[in-house]
DNA sequence: TAAATAATTACATAATTATGTAATTGATTC
DNA sequence: GAATCAATTACATAATTATGTAATTATTTA
């Protein structure tokens, strides 16, 4: 049995939706409500599955509404309604932590059938907001794959990492069992490879280039 | 019309796939490859828009020759076959510059309309394979969620900025206008707001805090 | 209006850093 | 066996930083 909230601000596609949902073996309606407000201060005391919310709602917006519901359950599922495909409105609610979304328009069957593939752990979408998604994920790896253009040691790496964690020169030296004239030694070759000339730029420059 | 090449190392599936393609108004078979290496190579002389290409191949991997194709022509979209859907494989693979993907048992006229929609941007996966993309995306987001937990006032941010860009107390002075006694005494501020005691740990914390 | 806050300047000094030059050792490569 | 390279140590010193104490000004908040 799946427990569905609803949060959708016209009566006649909410009461409609729980019809559908209440008429339907396996699915129970267990909230009605018409703004993000009334639901989430429920949410707590509500034994709900998946929620469906409206995208567009008066006062807190459904993607604001998804950010808190998330914050009182981490673990709750929630899709979101839409009229249109709004590709970015849709791309924030996603980010903001909701499972998937569905166009108003579906008909009985499908709409039954994505709140079902989010009870399963799926995320119903269309390909056009998955692109945007994957593109988005890769966007923020990419960041990371700049790396290695400077070549450290391992020793200097070593090295700079104690800088990072606010060591000095003697401190790194005890700790590495090493000379306080070889850990000099190493920061110039380090500033040599990266082409700085203080320990915070150097610092600065391992960290975003993610060699540390 | 949308040209398609197809990497695929068993012969029925690729002469089939090139007889539906073929076969159909709208898309044209542009090439047929038995692996990845052969397709690699001609890659550069090829007028294609999509191409079908089998993760699990002899020699490259699909998974690799995803990432090496999108060296050689970042733009082209690529849409992955696979027998099973492997929930881990298939991600992979996104992750790697795929744009979407089909179970090899799809019916031509899904398969046909998934080539269309990779064609026209979209990316046709399952709403498992969806979640997993959105909860590897937020997650890669989160990382940068924990930040302000120190707050460093806008001038204090300049100034640490300036120090990770390599600047001296004087240089810092001279570029805000300000007396090395006001950058001294920032620069203590900002210790004690961060609880470090070196340039080299408080740069480090303010890029990994996200504070600048 | 009083209190709090951010930004500013000043002086002092011990500790630390940046940079140069030079040599030794062990491991790997040619 | 010579050459290369990473890691190591050493000495020297001018420049810079870390830290303390103390006061002024302008803006915001209570």
């Amino acid at each position: 049995m799946i427990n569905v909230a609803i949060v959708e601000d016209n009566d006649t596609i909410r009461e409609g939706l729980a019809a559908l949902i209440n008429g339907t073996t396996g699915y129970k309606s267990v909230g009605l409500f018409g703004d993000c407000e009334s639901f989430l201060v429920k949410l707590n005391t509500l034994d709900v599955n998946v929620v469906l919310m409206d995208i567009a709602l008066p006062g807190i917006s459904g993607i604001e509404g998804v950010k808190e519901a998330k914050k009182i359950k981490p673990d709750i599922d929630i899709l979101m309604l839409t009229i249109y495909e709004d590709s970015e409105k849709v791309f924030d609610a996603l980010c903001a932590g909701a499972c998937g979304y569905l166009v108003k328009k579906t008909p009985p069957s499908k709409l039954l059938e994505a709140i079902k593939e989010v009870y399963e752990g799926g995320s119903p979408m269309s390909s056009q907001i998955a692109r945007q998604v994957i593109t988005a994920f890769k966007e923020s790896k990419d960041v990371k794959a700049d790396k290695q253009e400077f070549e450290l040691s391992s020793r200097e790496k070593e090295v700079i990492n104690l800088l990072a964690g606010g060591n000095n020169y003697q401190q790194i030296a005890d700790q590495l069992f090493i000379s306080v004239d070889t850990v000099r030694h190493h920061i110039k070759n380090i500033y040599k490879k990266l082409h700085v000339h203080t320990q915070s730029e150097a610092v600065a420059k391992a960290i975003r280039k993610k060699i540390i």
